[in-house]
DNA sequence: ATTATCTATAGATCTATAGATAATGC
DNA sequence: ATTATCTATAGATCTATAGATAATGC
């Protein structure tokens, strides 16, 4: 039922997996606009340049931080396949995401905020990371409807646009019914 | 029922008022990282720092472009609302948030993007814009969640991030059957 | 020999301020 | 006199390449 996610296409050297990791805590310390080459090579305690021997370029960088949310996030999300209970799967899997993504903010940022690099990605990854979804659903419009939901209550959290007092539990639960109802008749 | 947009608070002269409609030409045409004071200038035929004397920084021109968007999109949503016929107001109401944005979608990425900056707004502005979901489901958890909806729906399919080939008209009504059975429970 | 650094540098950007100059309107 | 420009410039950034130098591993 659940699959594993694919698996990813290049293989990094331990350096660049360093570069990679120390990419990440930038990202997740201090936003996007703080990852940069020369604040990463900072990071890391040496300059710049040194970086682009490891790495081909900052694209790369983002490829792979890319990747590495989709596959983590898919990977809750088929957890909470996997575990919830029949009828109250599309909730499960609702709270997969916004826990995932309330814990990564600026990853997810990244992860989502621009057009995705598909032809340098693993092929199937981002399929793969969106099945639940459909899996929840059993249909794959509602899939996408309950994804989109989904997305635009975390980007609009995360970027603080419901007004201040919000109770985002309740819309939530407002959501969810009505994709739990929507998908029984 | 349906009220007018707050009134704005910060009158502009009317090269600033220029100012701002070459900006919008600009980010509407080329993104939004194109709009930067220098090139800005040089659209207008001028230097950059000659700007400066018409608005205090680029800030106030993101400002009130953002207020533009906000000021159109509930305008047309609140004209939704009115014309709707009662039991077909939320499919009226996000095919009208689709239809604005996707006719805007860099200035519908400025102003949804990014944090709002509250404090510099025109008070009630913000409200006004999001009233149309509150009146379309008659319920202020359900609004906020079928706005997240909409939003995530028109924010991806600009980002393209909808694989190739999605029937969005479907994934569209999938979501609005779905909010509409729940506004009737 | 190979690997990981380094320095130097190209080449592009930004936002914004200070103060000079030209053109317009009384 | 006022208004709209201008030039010059401060002060901060970026990504990426070329080629030198130091350290490691056979």
């Amino acid at each position: 039922m659940t699959r594993p996610a694919p698996a990813r296409q290049r293989a990094f050297t331990p350096r660049a997996i360093e570069i990679i990791s120390a990419g990440r805590r930038l990202l997740e310390a201090d936003g996007p606009t703080a990852l940069t080459m020369r604040r990463l090579a900072a990071e890391l305690g040496i300059q710049a340049p040194s970086i682009y021997k490891h790495l081909p370029g900052k694209d790369a960088l983002e490829l792979a931080l890319l990747e590495d949310a989709l596959t983590e996030i898919g990977q809750d999300l088929h957890e909470a396949v996997r575990h919830g209970t029949a009828h109250r799967v599309i909730p499960a899997v609702l709270a997969a995401y916004r826990e995932y993504c309330l814990a990564h903010p600026n990853l997810y940022r990244l992860a989502t905020g621009s057009r995705l690099p598909r032809a340098a990605m693993t092929p199937g990854l981002e399929a793969w990371a969106g099945e639940p979804f459909v899996l929840a659903t059993g249909d794959p419009h509602l899939a996408q409807a309950l994804w989109s939901f989904a997305h635009g209550m975390v980007i609009l959290e995360l970027d603080r646009r419901y007004p201040d007092g919000s109770d985002l539990r309740r819309t939530w639960d407002a959501g969810a019914d009505a994709f739990t109802s929507a998908c029984r008749r």
